[in-house]
DNA sequence: GGCGTTGTTCGACGACTATCGAATGACCAT
DNA sequence: ATGGTCATTCGATAGTCGTCGAACAACGCC
């Protein structure tokens, strides 16, 4: 499997799973960096955990329907999912107006 | 101490913590019952689980600052925290929007 | 072809969580 | 005072979660 992920249906993906996704800071500082700027490779978030963590947060962003993963060479680029805002209208931009760090708007 | 319960000034909760207390099914659904309706008592909610569970519960939510305990002679009248929406403004707002089971307004 | 980079998977471990039953405490009514 | 009702606390248990290091796989480059 190269080139694409596990992605769930939007419809199969459920408020609290998104919510506990959304629950842990690391997750939450990564999808309000992936808010501000675009699509982004793993290293540019700075994660202070090891590699094998920050592809476990990944995974369990991915599953909650929050991102979609694509490989462009060796590398991972992550994005938000736009149908998070047809599931769920408003929450992920209620949540990330709160959220602290997405300065760059 | 009978009377009021230890509930955390709004400006130490985090979002995470709100969101996290918001994360579990049943305390979504005691929020969402919450915002329905007024203030309730502990057995209104029809909570499948031990009242010792949803005593653990309650106080998950109390120590996210989503809700304050009166006692009202031997029962526990619970209720919205009206500066959650001061602390998180919206917040509440999108997920109840979003949440099953607030059928009657 | 071989090597480094990059992300994934596996196994492990400690911490936290949801759940329960039983015991305790507070309050009201009798 | 006695008993009943309601919520809390305690101790226990099973499950999940976040974290790591090590091993593995895919890709581009030299």
């Amino acid at each position: 499997m190269q080139e694409h992920y596990p992605h769930p249906e939007m419809a199969e993906v459920q408020l609290p799973e998104v919510l506990h996704a959304l629950s842990d800071p690391l997750r939450l500082r990564i999808v309000a960096a992936l808010a501000a700027g675009e699509e982004r490779g793993w290293g540019d978030f700075e994660a202070p955990v090891a590699p094998s963590t920050l592809s476990h947060h990944m995974k369990v962003l991915r599953q909650a329907g929050l991102v979609t993963h694509r490989r462009e060479g060796t590398r991972c680029i992550v994005a938000l999912r736009p149908e998070m805002e047809a599931r769920f209208p408003g929450l992920l931009a209620a949540v990330l107006r709160l959220a602290p760090g997405q300065s760059a708007a």
